[in-house]
DNA sequence: CCGGAACGCC
C-alpha cells in the first residue's frame, strides 16, 4: 500500500479557519502529531480524531499520551465522552490503565454514558476481569445492542455466550449483524452447528445474509462441517467479497480431501478480480495441496507467493516448508528456511522435524536465535533422536525436557516412552510412565507397544488387562497388544480370544487397524482358518491386512493362496510393501517355485521404490538353497549389499547340509564364525553335516572347539496350549510336569507313527524349516 | 466513539 501524501493545504486551511480536520487528511502519525502540537491549545483539531489516527496506525500508546497531556494541561473542556471511549479502546485490555480511566470517568461524570460503559466493559473483558465487566453491564441505565454484543464477545466460552443470547431473546432484544457474527463464531464445532443453522434461519428472516461479516461467518460455519457446497453457495450469492471472504472460502477447502484444484481455482479467480491474496488464502491453498499430496500445485503457489510479495511471510513459509517436508523435498525446506526473515517456533520446529540429520544442531541454533521451544519442538527432536538411535543425546534431551517442564506434557512424555522403548530401556520407559500425571490411552498405548517391541509380551498383556476396566482402549491399543500375543509362544491363544471378544464388545472389529492386527495375531499363532475368517469379514482391507494374510498363507506353505491373494491385492489397487514381497518370496521358497520367486525378486529390484532388504536376500538364498541351486545362492549372497546376514548364512548352511556340500558349508561356517562366534546352531549344523558324511575326526574337533570356547547349546523350549488361559511349558530332560509319564508315552507312540509314515513316503520326503530333519524322537 | 468475521504450520 502506498502512503498517501499529507494534504497540507487542507490542514492549513482547516487550522486557519478553525474547522475540524478529517481523519483521512492526516496521512501519517508524524504529520498528525506535528499539526496537533502546533495548533494553539489544540483547539483546531479534534483530540478524538488525533487519538483515533494513532490507534489506526497501531500506536495506541501515543493516543493515551495525547489524552494524558490534555489532563495535565488542564484542558478538560476538550474532553468529552467520546474521548474517554477512545482512550479506553487504546488501553488494549491493560487493566491498570483501564482502572485509572474508570476512575476519571466516575469523577467527571462521563461514566453514565452508555458509550463509556461499553468501552469500560470491553477493557475488563479483554483483561479477563469478568466480574467487573458484568457488574457494569448489570448496572447500566439503558443497555443498547452494543452493550449486549460486548458481553457476547467477552463471554468466557460458547456456553455462556449462548446463555446470554437466550436472555437477550427473552428480553426482546433483537440481534443485529454484529451479534450474529459473534454468535456464529461460537458455533464452529459440531455441537454448536445445530444452533448455527437456527441462527442462519434468523439471519435470513432479518435479511442480514448479505452483510459481509455475517456471510463470511456463515461460510466458515458450513465449511467447518465439510458442507462445502453450502459454503460455496453463500460465497457465490453474496454481493461483495472482501479479503476475509476469499480467505474463508479457500481455506474451507482444506477441510475436505481432493480439493486442491478447487482451492487453486478460487485463488486464481481472486487474482483476476483484482485481489492480492493474503497469507490466509495462500496458506489455505497450500494446505489443500498438502492434504492432496499435490506437490506440483504447491510449487506453483510458492511461485505466486514470491511474485506477489508474500514469499517471506512467516506462516506462508511455514506451510510451504511443511508440504515440502511431507513430500520429502528436504533441500527445498532448507532453502525456504534459509531465506526467511522472521522464523518463529513453528518454522524452527518444522525444520527440526524435517531434517533429522541436523535436528540437534538446529535446536541449538534456535536457542541462540532466542526462540523458545514448545512441546511440539521437543516431539520433533525426540522423533529424530529415536529414529537415529542416539541414546546419549536422547538422555540429554530428556533432562532438558524435565528442566523446562515439558516432560509433564502428555505428548512429550509419550515420545519419551517411545524413545526409551526403542532403546530397549523399558525400566526408563515405565518410570516415565509412572511419573505421568494425566494418563490417557495414548500413554498406555506407548507403554504397551514398548513392551511388545522389546519382547516383553507378558508385561504388555498385563498392562492391557490392568487398563481394560478403567480406560476405553482404542485401535492402537489393540494393534500393540495383539502383536504381543502374536509374537509370544508362551501366551495362551485364549488371551487373544479374550481380546477379540473385547474388540467385538467395543465395536472395533470393523476398524482397519484392529482387524489387520487381529488376523495377524491368529495367523502367527497358527489359527489360519480364524485368520481367514477375520480377513473375509474385513470390508476395508489395509495394506497391513493384505500383507498379514499373505504371510499367514506363506507360513503355512500354501503357495497357491498366497499368490492368489497377492494378485488380488494388486488388482484392488493396494500397493505391496517390502514385507508383502517377503511373504510372497517365502511362499515361493516353501513350494520350490524358484522361477516365480526369481521373477518377483527381480521385479522388486526393477521397482526402485522398494529396496530389497537383507531379509529378502536371505529368503532368496533359502529358496535357491532348498532347490539345490547352491552356487546361485552363494553368488546372490555375495551380491547382496552389506555383509551377509546371520539368517542368510544359516539358510545356506542348512541347504549345504541338505545337499551334502561339505566344501561350501565350510566356507559358510567360517563367515558365520566372523559374525557370531558364539552361535551354537552353526556348530551343531556343521558337526551334523560332518557326521552324515563320515568325517568323524572333524566332528570331534568341533565338539572340542565348542567346549573350549564355552559355546553352550541352547536348551529347546516349547509350550503346549490346551485351550486354558495358561500354558504348559516343556524343555528337554524336564520331568516336572505332573503328567510327564503319560506325555512321554504318547510322544513315543507319535514318534513311531511318524517313522512309519516316513518310511512309506521314502527317505527325503519332508524337511522342516532351517534344514533340520523332522526327528522321530520328540523332545518333551 | 463502544461490539463482529477467515487461516495456520510443527
Amino acid at each position: 500500500m502506498i502512503a498517501r501524501r499529507p494534504n497540507i493545504k487542507v490542514i492549513v486551511s482547516a487550522v486557519a479557519y478553525h474547522r475540524p480536520i478529517s481523519i483521512k487528511d492526516l496521512p501519517s502519525n508524524k504529520h498528525a502529531h506535528q499539526v496537533f502540537d502546533q495548533s494553539p491549545r489544540y483547539k483546531f483539531l479534534s483530540i478524538n480524531r488525533c487519538m483515533l489516527k494513532h490507534i489506526h496506525n497501531n500506536w495506541p500508546g501515543r493516543a493515551i499520551n495525547v489524552f494524558k497531556q490534555q489532563l495535565q494541561l488542564g484542558f478538560s473542556e476538550n474532553i468529552d465522552e467520546v474521548t474517554i471511549a477512545i482512550a479506553l479502546k487504546a488501553c488494549n485490555g491493560e487493566l491498570g490503565l483501564g482502572l485509572q480511566l474508570h476512575g476519571f470517568a466516575i469523577t467527571s461524570g462521563y461514566v453514565s454514558f452508555t458509550t463509556v460503559s461499553n468501552a469500560l466493559m470491553s477493557v475488563y473483558f479483554k483483561a479477563g476481569d469478568f466480574g467487573r465487566a458484568l457488574y457494569i453491564f448489570e448496572n447500566l441505565n439503558c443497555p443498547d445492542i452494543v452493550s449486549c454484543n460486548t458481553v457476547l464477545s467477552g463471554s468466557k466460552n460458547s456456553e455462556s455466550a449462548f446463555f446470554f443470547a437466550l436472555e437477550m431473546n427473552v428480553k426482546g432484544i433483537q440481534f443485529d449483524a454484529v451479534s450474529f457474527t459473534k454468535l456464529l463464531s461460537y458455533c464452529l464445532d459440531l455441537e454448536g452447528f445445530l444452533f448455527g443453522l437456527q441462527l442462519h434461519c434468523l439471519i435470513l428472516k432479518y435479511g442480514l445474509d448479505c452483510e459481509v461479516f455475517v456471510a463470511n461467518s456463515l461460510i466458515t460455519l458450513y465449511s467447518r462441517q465439510g458442507l462445502l457446497i453450502h459454503a460455496r453457495k453463500i460465497f457465490d450469492e453474496m454481493p461483495i467479497h472482501d479479503l476475509v471472504s476469499w480467505g474463508a472460502m479457500i481455506s474451507g477447502y482444506t477441510h475436505e480431501g481432493n480439493c486442491a484444484t478447487d482451492s487453486i481455482q478460487l485463488l486464481v479467480e481472486m487474482l483476476s478480480v483484482g485481489f492480492r491474496p493474503d497469507h490466509v488464502s495462500l496458506t489455505g491453498a497450500v494446505s489443500a495441496c498438502s492434504q492432496d499430496g499435490n506437490l506440483e500445485l504447491g510449487r506453483q503457489i510458492h511461485g505466486l507467493s514470491m511474485k506477489i510479495g508474500q514469499g517471506k511471510h512467516t506462516s506462508v513459509c511455514n506451510i510451504l516448508m511443511s508440504i515440502y517436508s511431507k513430500m520429502e523435498e528436504i533441500a527445498d525446506v532448507r532453502l525456504i528456511f534459509k531465506h526467511m526473515n522472521d522464523r518463529n517456533v513453528i518454522s524452527w520446529t518444522t525444520m527440526i522435524s524435517a531434517d533429522k540429520g541436523e535436528s540437534i544442531s538446529l535446536f541449538n541454533e534456535m536457542r541462540w536465535d532466542g526462540i523458545y521451544p514448545n512441546d511440539v519442538t521437543f516431539i520433533g527432536l525426540l522423533h529424530s533422536i529415536t529414529s537415529r538411535n542416539l541414546i546419549l543425546e536422547g538422555r540429554a534431551v530428556h533432562g532438558h525436557c524435565v528442566r523446562t517442564g515439558f516432560s509433564s506434557k502428555l505428548n512429550v512424555s509419550n515420545c519419551l516412552i517411545t524413545m526409551y522403548s526403542k532403546f530397549n530401556e523399558m525400566e526408563n520407559a515405565s518410570s516415565i510412565f509412572e511419573e505421568t500425571t494425566s494418563r490417557e490411552i495414548v500413554s498406555w498405548n506407548a507403554l504397551i507397544s514398548g513392551y511388545a517391541q522389546n519382547g516383553m509380551h507378558q508385561e504388555a498383556l498385563d498392562v492391557y488387562f490392568s487398563i481394560m476396566e478403567f480406560y476405553q482402549p482404542n485401535p492402537y491399543t489393540f494393534g500393540s497388544v495383539l502383536s504381543a500375543i502374536g509374537a509370544a509362544e508362551n501366551i495362551s491363544l485364549r488371551q487373544g480370544q479374550r481380546c477379540h471378544s473385547h474388540i467385538i464388545r467395543l465395536g472395533l472389529d470393523s476398524d482397519p487397524i484392529v482387524s489387520g492386527s487381529l488376523l495377524d495375531m491368529y495367523a502367527k499363532r497358527g489359527s489360519i482358518l480364524e485368520s481367514l475368517r477375520v480377513f473375509s469379514q474385513t470390508s476395508l482391507k489395509s495394506q497391513f491386512a493384505w500383507t498379514a494374510i499373505i504371510s499367514a498363507c506363506a507360513r503355512h506353505g500354501d503357495y497357491e493362496s498366497a499368490m492368489a491373494l497377492f494378485n488380488e491385492m494388486e488388482k484392488e489397487g493396494v500397493k505391496p510393501d517390502s514385507i508383502t514381497y517377503l511373504a510372497v518370496l517365502t511362499a515361493c521358497g516353501r513350494k520350490g517355485m524358484v522361477d516365480a520367486g526369481r521373477e518377483i525378486f527381480n521385479s522388486i529390484i526393477r521397482d526402485c521404490s522398494i529396496e530389497p532388504s537383507p531379509e529378502h536376500y536371505s529368503c532368496m538364498v533359502d529358496m535357491l538353497g532348498r532347490a539345490g541351486k547352491l552356487d546361485e545362492a552363494e553368488e546372490l549372497l555375495g551380491r547382496s549389499p552389506g555383509s551377509p546376514s546371520l539368517s542368510a548364512l544359516q539358510s545356506l548352511l542348512g541347504a549345504c547340509r541338505m545337499h551334502g556340500n561339505v566344501e561350501m558349508a565350510e566356507r559358510v561356517v567360517n563367515a558365520l564364525m566372523e559374525i557370531k562366534p558364539m552361535e551354537s546352531g552353526s556348530y551343531v549344523l556343521m558337526s551334523n553335516l560332518y557326521a552324515e558324511n563320515g568325517h568323524w575326526e572333524k566332528v570331534a574337533k568341533i565338539r572340542k572347539g565348542m567346549r573350549e570356547s564355552g559355546v553352550v547349546k541352547e536348551i529347546g523350549f516349547s509350550w503346549v496350549d490346551d485351550g486354558s488361559l495358561s500354558l504348559h511349558g516343556f524343555s528337554s530332560g524336564d520331568m516336572s510336569h505332573p503328567q510327564s509319564e503319560e506325555i512321554f508315552c504318547t510322544a513315543h507312540c507319535l514318534g513311531l507313527e511318524i517313522q512309519l509314515l516316513r518310511e512309506e513316503e521314502g527317505k527325503d520326503g519332508c524337511h522342516s524349516q532351517g534344514g533340520k530333519r523332522a526327528c522321530p524322537s520328540i523332545n518333551v
